[in-house]
RNA sequence: GGGCGUUUAGCUCAGCUGGUUCAGAGCAUCUGCCUUACAAGCAGAGGGUCGGCGGUUCGAAUCCGUCAACGCCCACCA
């Protein structure tokens, strides 16, 4: 028929167009006269591998991005990665460990030389996954938050909080990662709940025979207790006032302090208290000026300060104390005990509560704005039950720890001097002038001054990515941050909401006085079937790489997006990526069907003439619906939408409908209509599915080089014709019930059939029912037909009289079963009406409504009598 | 311990301010078809007392209360 295989070969396809794409810059984006519609993707780790969640995501700005420039703007779409300081840094480590190199014995230069060279190995190869799915970023743009500019934005922005007084350096309680051997922020700590033993130990009072007990999930920490605390209204302690406890096995006398921080029921009412290894510990040692004993070396192993089990690990040591305190009778009781604990993020080691010198930027001011934003709707939230917890965080902010000791990163531009101190600036050059200006010394030199050995925090370049793309931090009236800032809309997980959505929102205002964009869309998390979320650990998600291969891209694609309900986790399954393929070879197979048509110079059929007014009506409908739903971000609703206007209403009803007998030439109008049609459609779906409608868009007609449906524009629709929607639905019921007698009395489609009306009936679809129920002949007004088949289509009786004899039993059994489902909902109806309340307070159409049911269901009782009576004979 | 969300067909989900879009969609299932675009298909069919209980109302999947299950976020009870 033609030279169209009869499967779609995504593999034939996919490459070619993205080839074509780029050669041609058709992702590439300058600032125009047109309105822009600008994504910045969300960084992923420069050395990260393409997984189910980049998948989902990147569909979804995809689809949005392709979708808008086929709306005319101006679209562009930022690609980059993110240096991923903790995560790229412990990469490296771990390679650098196989070969038998410790990180400890290279200086700086020479990890950092390392690191990059692993970074150009495994950088980009997640951006080059990207393209196969379809990705139409402005691959020109590409930046990396460790590129020049990016840098220096970052070191800019730092020295100008610092300026402003945001940024300080101090001695805080912080989260430590014994692992990565770094300070981390609160973000990076993940609770979880553990079981395990709640110890209950003896403190001897000094100089008396009698002791207290007091409880810990820590008896490692003893080694730095340096006081007991009680509640000071707790009367069984009162005697305690004043007096020192000795330290189980420590021997270390410590005082006893009275605060009410100390919970009268928990545990024993006694508190230890360690300040250098527990929060709130260290409040009480500010409060009552206690010593602080730093237990813990940087790696977890305790110091020369615990005094006992020196260089050994603090897991070891619990069990190894709790021996040797049983030994020593100190142990009242073990009881098991339930409690959360707090691990690295990117490590997966137990968190360690120290003190240690950091930078940390003050949040209490600078957030203001930005919760405001938020909560004004300024910025949107899709879905927005995300706005609640962005609140809470946003007025719990505490301030936010960014120095990481850490190597790669953006070194903190902080120069200690020699007599002690420090100044911030931008550079080397410009920090010595502060100095010499400082101390008033003026042979200092480059050499006397040393850098900050830690790095930032990833998220404080992160932060600025919005702006800094647009190079907004060092030039910030360039026509570019002018033209793209504020970006349109964010895709991203709702887990990097405090990490990356508040902190690009609170830098935005700070930076640009503007919003960072106006939407965030919220994806859901990608799990399995069962419910577990898809992770590389736990080696249930598929290689993004592989489900392309076998489903194609657009299959992939379909099949994300049909997983996807807005605002929802999605539950990712095979089959829906099989649906996804599916569709692609239905699209491809009408397009066969259509290409394969002869066209001659005939008179349009009347069927024909309808099915094409039908039709248009159907696909306004659909793109008033579809556009709808892309404002409200409900993509997998519009694809649905999309999906069933393809599959339903044009192949299984409209193809049916115009479709030539086999061998004959169609009609050239309605073939021109068609294929507009056609077009139609594609667009429709090419932000879905960019590869196979590029490839048949190409078939559909001539394009000239560097044409492509990327650019062509999404129809547009104001109304669609109500009239002729209804008027098919009722045709295609009587098709329905026509099709579903065949099957029932198991007749041939091919074998054409008398359909008879009984009653009056709108005859204006007779020619598209006729054709598609293979009718020889519809007879109007006609009378009951005891040797018939009956079906009702709303009032309407329609009759199909059989050849054969027909089975008068089974077709009263079948009248009967209706005739009572329609009494019974003529009594329902009957009730209401009878209800002088209900006709009183019930709004005028709603009552109208129900007499016209009743008055229906008469009609159709009637009928069913009628036909009864008639079969009785 | 607080807060938020979810619960509708076997599965994944729609059902906006209570009433003919009120019980829906897709997938899956069942039956019949290799019908000249497509078996990755066509035609037809079945399937839910809308988590439980109580309330408001002429009328509740929809509003209120309560309980339950699940999920997420936050929090310094050792």
């Amino acid at each position: 028929m033609n030279e169209l295989a009869t499967k779609y070969n995504p593999a034939e396809v996919e490459d070619k167009w993205y080839d074509y794409w780029m050669k041609n810059d058709l992702f590439k984006s300058v600032p125009d006269n047109r309105e822009p519609y600008t994504i910045v993707i969300p960084p992923p780790n420069v050395t990260g591998v393409l997984h189910m969640g980049h998948m989902l995501n990147n569909t979804i700005q995809d689809i949005l991005i392709r979708r808008a420039r086929m709306e005319g703007k101006n679209a562009l779409w930022v690609p980059g990665t993110d240096h991923a300081s903790i995560a790229t840094e412990a990469k490296v480590v771990a390679k650098l460990a196989s070969e038998g190199i410790k990180k400890t014995d290279l200086t700086r230069e020479e990890f950092l030389k390392h690191a990059w060279a692993w970074t150009e190995k495994h950088g980009g190869i997640i951006l080059e996954q990207l393209k196969k799915l379809g990705a139409s970023c402005d691959w020109s743009r590409t930046a990396f938050t460790m590129d020049d500019l990016r840098s220096q934005s970052v070191i800019k922005v730092f020295v100008d909080l610092f300026n402003k007084g945001l940024i300080y350096r101090g001695v805080r309680m912080v989260n430590w990662d014994p692992a990565a051997l770094t300070a981390l922020s609160d973000e990076e700590v993940i609770y979880q709940e553990e079981h395990s033993k709640l110890y209950y130990l003896r403190y001897y009072v000094e100089n008396e025979d009698k002791y207290i007990v007091v409880a810990t999930t820590r008896p490692e920490t003893i080694l730095g207790d340096t006081a007991v605390c009680v509640n000071p209204n707790d009367e069984r302690y009162q005697w305690l006032k004043g007096k020192k406890v000795i330290v189980p096995l420590v021997g270390r006398e410590v005082p006893i302090i009275m605060d009410e921080y100390v919970e009268m029921d928990f545990g024993t009412g006694c508190l230890k208290v360690t300040p250098a290894h527990d929060v709130n510990d260290y409040m009480l040692g500010e409060k009552y000026n206690l010593p602080t004993i730093d237990i813990f070396n940087d790696n977890g192993t305790i110091s020369e300060a615990g005094g006992m089990y020196v260089g050994k690990d603090r897991f070891d040591v619990r069990k190894e104390i709790v021996v040797d305190l049983e030994a020593a009778g100190l142990v009242e009781k073990i009881e098991d005990y339930n409690n959360k604990v707090g691990y690295s993020e990117r490590t997966k080691v137990v968190i360690e509560p120290k003190l240690s010198m950091q930078w940390f930027l003050k949040m209490d001011k600078i957030t203001i704005p930005a919760l405001d934003a938020v909560m004004d709707d300024n910025i949107k939230f899709y879905p927005p039950k995300f706005k609640n917890t962005y609140r809470h965080w946003m007025t719990n902010i505490k301030d936010w720890c960014i120095s990481r000791q850490l190597w790669w990163g953006h070194r903190i531009p902080a120069y200690f001097l020699p007599e002690g101190g420090y100044v911030v600036a931008e550079s080397a050059e410009e920090a010595l002038k502060l100095a010499i200006e400082k101390t008033g010394n003026a042979n200092l030199t480059l050499a006397d001054l040393r850098q900050d050995e830690d790095c930032l925090d990833t998220w404080f370049s992160s932060w600025l990515w919005p702006i800094s793309l647009f190079n907004g931090i060092l030039d910030p009236d360039n026509e570019e941050i002018k033209y793209y800032y504020p970006t349109s809309d964010l895709v991203t997980g709702p887990d990097i909401i405090f990490f990356w959505v508040a902190r690009m929102i609170i830098a935005g205002y700070e930076y640009l006085n503007e919003k960072p964009f106006k939407s965030v869309y919220f994806t859901g998390i990608v799990r399995d079937k069962i419910g577990r979320k898809m992770s590389k650990s736990l080696g249930n998600s598929p290689d993004p790489l592989d489900l392309i291969a076998t489903f194609g891209a657009d299959g992939v694609r379909m099949g994300m997006m049909l997983a996807a309900p807005a605002g929802n986790d999605i539950l990712y399954d095979d089959k829906l990526c099989e649906q996804g393929r599916n569709f692609c070879n239905k699209i491809w197979n009408a397009f066969r069907l259509v290409k394969g048509w002869e066209t001659a110079d005939i008179e349009q059929p009347e069927s024909a003439a309808r099915a094409t007014q039908w039709f248009k009506a159907k696909l306004d409908e659909t793109l008033i619906e579809v556009k709808d739903l892309f404002s409200k971000f409900r993509l997998s609703e519009a694809l649905m939408a999309v999906y069933r206007l393809f599959w339903d209403e044009f192949s299984s009803w409209y193809l049916e409908m115009i479709k030539p007998a086999y061998g004959q030439p169609i009609d050239k109008k309605t073939y021109d209509t068609t294929l507009e049609y056609f077009d139609s459609l594609l667009r429709l779906l090419h932000p879905f599915m960019p590869f196979i409608t590029e490839e048949l868009w190409q078939h559909l007609a001539e394009r000239k080089e560097g044409e492509s449906i990327m650019n062509a524009l999404i129809p547009d629709a104001n109304e669609a014709n109500a009239d002729i929607l209804a008027s098919m639905e009722v045709a295609k019921e009587v098709v329905v019930g026509v099709r579903g007698v065949r099957a029932a009395k198991n007749i041939a489609p091919k074998e054409p059939l008398q359909l008879n009306v009984i009653g009056q009936f709108d005859g204006r679809e007779f020619s598209v029912i006729s054709k598609l129920a293979n009718l020889s002949d519809i007879a109007v007004d006609a009378e009951k037909d005891a040797a018939a088949s009956s079906f009702m289509v709303g009032t309407v009786e329609f009759n199909v009289p059989l050849a054969s004899s027909i089975d008068v039993e089974a077709e009263l059994e079948k009248l009967a079963k209706d005739l009572a489902y329609y009494e019974g909902f003529k009594q329902s109806v009957l009730k209401k009406l009878s209800n002088e309340r209900f006709v009183n307070n019930a709004p005028e159409a709603v009552v109208e409504g129900e007499r016209k049911k009743l008055a229906d269901a008469e009609t159709k009782i009637k009928n069913i009598q009628e036909s009864i009576e008639a079969l009785k004979k």
